[in-house]
DNA sequence: CAAAAAATAGAACGATCGTTCGTTATTTTA
DNA sequence: TAAAATAACGAACGATCGTTCTATTTTTTG
């Protein structure tokens, strides 16, 4: 599948993602009208995103957000409690779109090396579309508090989770050769992640996402010594 | 070579480095001795790792490192001119050390099957040492100015041309399959700097920095298609 | 179009930040 | 061991931080 047809298939979008986040948050956020919620919010996590990508989430202040969205102090309140907790409902929603889209893009009936391929893929096209978002979650964890940071490790095990599985299934049925599944996953995600925590280098080089795709799939199964015939 | 070997080999210690930036420094820091000033730079910087690496450098106020390291604010000023000094020296020994340990470890008229597999290790077991260090570099990039950061990304860079010419040796003298030695480069380094980015990961599942070397060597040399015969 | 509800504005507060500097303590020198 | 040099101390300063709160503006309702 090419990026264009994912981003389609995907239909990931600031929006509706905010739209989400609305109505989790409902507790928290003190603005009643949805269109509006959703419009503000927005721009307040793009703001926030950009802001932090560049200098980081401490070194962000509320007045930096303020001035750069638009948005008083005391609008931006109504829409978080705290800058804390603005940073947690960022991460939150990150969890929560890696496991949907994953869990929706991979069929699990699907031969080993396809649904390998599929979750290489799925991967790094998400976070091509959504790269400030998961860029933010890879730097920023440490400034979260330890319950938070404990559900972001989870996470990160979980989609390595992911891998795992496949590659332990494409060795059950001998397509694949893989002695050690669990650091060949750890290997696989961190050229996955590779992508959009560099993303200014292979920018510079013009590498599209499709490119990396390609060669980052080719590589791992030359590394596999993946059987096609079998197939 | 193993990690104890290197280890020796490479001396690299805190005591050695803060030595080295008291002589690279003297223009800053306000103290005489040398002995002196190298204990409390040990001290300092070490704290500051610390510190910075579990909440941030942002977030690690000078009284939070004046309280810990046991110095005073007052004394800690004799050792940098500001917070941003501080980093600047870490980041700035962080480079120096890369610069210096690969040249001497790796020896350029070698094999480049054998020159690969040294560069990897030494990466490795380098970055394993100094874990504290790389870790800090790689997260705080954002928080220099603009011209250290040009300098921090020149220095990715470099190390990653190791590798590219490494590679470029190989397919010269046709012991290596490589069809895209930039791409190639860039994959190696990423599960390179996974072993001292995601530290917490290989520590819980008790993995050494030897098995892991072990691994990713031969990972790559699979997906490389390495003709051992040819040496 | 007036009253009610919703949303925004921005000054003010206490806490904490990086940094400075006059004083005190320690070490070296003669 | 007294004088001089060096190092460490920690209170104080102004700036800036996250957060609150009341006043004002905008939108919706009847």
């Amino acid at each position: 599948m090419n990026f264009e047809a994912f981003k389609h298939m995907a239909a990931v979008s600031m929006e509706e993602i905010c739209r989400e986040i609305f109505a989790e948050n409902q507790a928290s956020i003190k603005i009643k009208k949805e269109a509006v919620a959703v419009k503000n919010l927005a721009n307040i996590f793009d703001t926030a995103l950009t802001l932090s990508n560049e200098k980081g989430f401490q070194s962000m202040s509320l007045r930096d957000l303020s001035r750069t969205s638009g948005l008083s102090m005391g609008a931006l309140y109504s829409y978080f409690t705290s800058k804390e907790e603005l940073l947690e409902m960022i991460q939150n929603q990150g969890r929560r779109l890696t496991r949907k889209v994953f869990t929706r893009q991979i069929d699990p009936t699907a031969p080993p090396d396809e649904m390998l391929r599929a979750a290489m893929r799925t991967h790094l096209y998400l976070t091509e579309i959504m790269q400030k978002w998961f860029y933010f979650s890879y730097m920023e964890t440490k400034n979260l508090n330890k319950t938070q940071q404990k559900k972001s490790i989870e996470g990160e095990l979980e989609t390595e989770q992911v891998f795992i599985d496949i590659l332990e299934k494409g060795v059950r049925e001998k397509q694949f050769t893989v002695e050690n599944p669990v650091l060949t996953a750890s290997v696989i995600k961190a050229m996955l992640q590779d992508w959009y925590v560099k993303r200014w280098k292979y920018a510079r080089r013009q590498i599209s996402v499709e490119a990396y795709a390609d060669f980052v799939i080719e590589f791992v199964e030359a590394a596999l010594n993946i059987n096609h015939d079998r197939l």
